[in-house]
DNA sequence: TTCTATATGATAATGACTATCATTACTATT
DNA sequence: AATAGTAATGATAGTCATTATCATATAGAA
């Protein structure tokens, strides 16, 4: 069984406490600067078990994971190239058309992941 | 000026004699089986140098890139989480979707990467 | 209080990928 | 054919995100 340590605890606030997409690193050093440093190896650990329970989320971006809180809609992000802002979006159409995808390829669906590259406002 | 050296021309033709969705290691495998054996650090940069000049494409699954023909059509990806096969859709709903909420985003779109999960019809 | 199970921290290890550098290959020029 | 300049190559060291290992600490049940 996955306890809720106090670090964990303490791992899951600072990853509720705004809607930032936590990277594991900086993770580590905000509650270091924080004076709750936690091993890296445990944030790491820590991860895994919140989001196998289904307290935060994760997405892949290129070869790191970014994490953030279960606790929002479903969303999928659009990121900028130029300065790497990320925003979340919603959108229905295309959630639909997705289940339509999966079922036309015989596929039982479980999840996706959507993110859309460009420029955003400031950077044009 | 990036050059197309024999290597590189190897490694495209293997690429493009299939659908398939390479790894890198992979391609290494392959290339020392058929008795043409190529660095993996020279695999590493032919990939990058045939992706920047449009010959292939990449998209990043999990921790490590898959590659793949850039001749054809434009697509996504299906995954089953069973047996990792990968296969391939369009939808030109989802495409003028994406397109839209860049813009009520403020984003000019430069690209996307939409991965959808679930388990095939040979795995259920 | 004791015992058991799990967490923790530090660090070594892993694996995907890149940098370095001596050497090789390629191409243009003479 | 020889030479020069440039880039590629291979081997391997290095980087970095992440995980494995192991000794120790902590939490909770009995």
């Amino acid at each position: 069984m996955i306890k809720l340590t106090q670090h964990r605890q303490v791992i899951l606030d600072l990853i509720n406490e705004s809607n930032h997409h936590w990277e594991a690193e900086e993770l580590a050093r905000t509650l270091a600067e924080r004076d709750h440093p936690i091993g890296i190896a445990t944030v790491y650990r820590g991860l895994a078990a919140l989001e196998a329970q289904g307290l935060i989320s994760s997405f892949q971006l290129a070869d790191r994971k970014r994490y953030e809180r279960a606790s929002k809609a479903h969303h999928d992000h659009l990121i900028c190239t130029e300065c790497g802002t990320i925003e979340e979006f919603s959108n229905d159409r295309i959630e639909q058309q997705q289940d339509l995808v999966a079922k036309e390829n015989g596929f039982s669906i479980t999840g996706h992941q959507l993110v859309i590259f460009g420029v955003c406002r400031k950077c044009s």
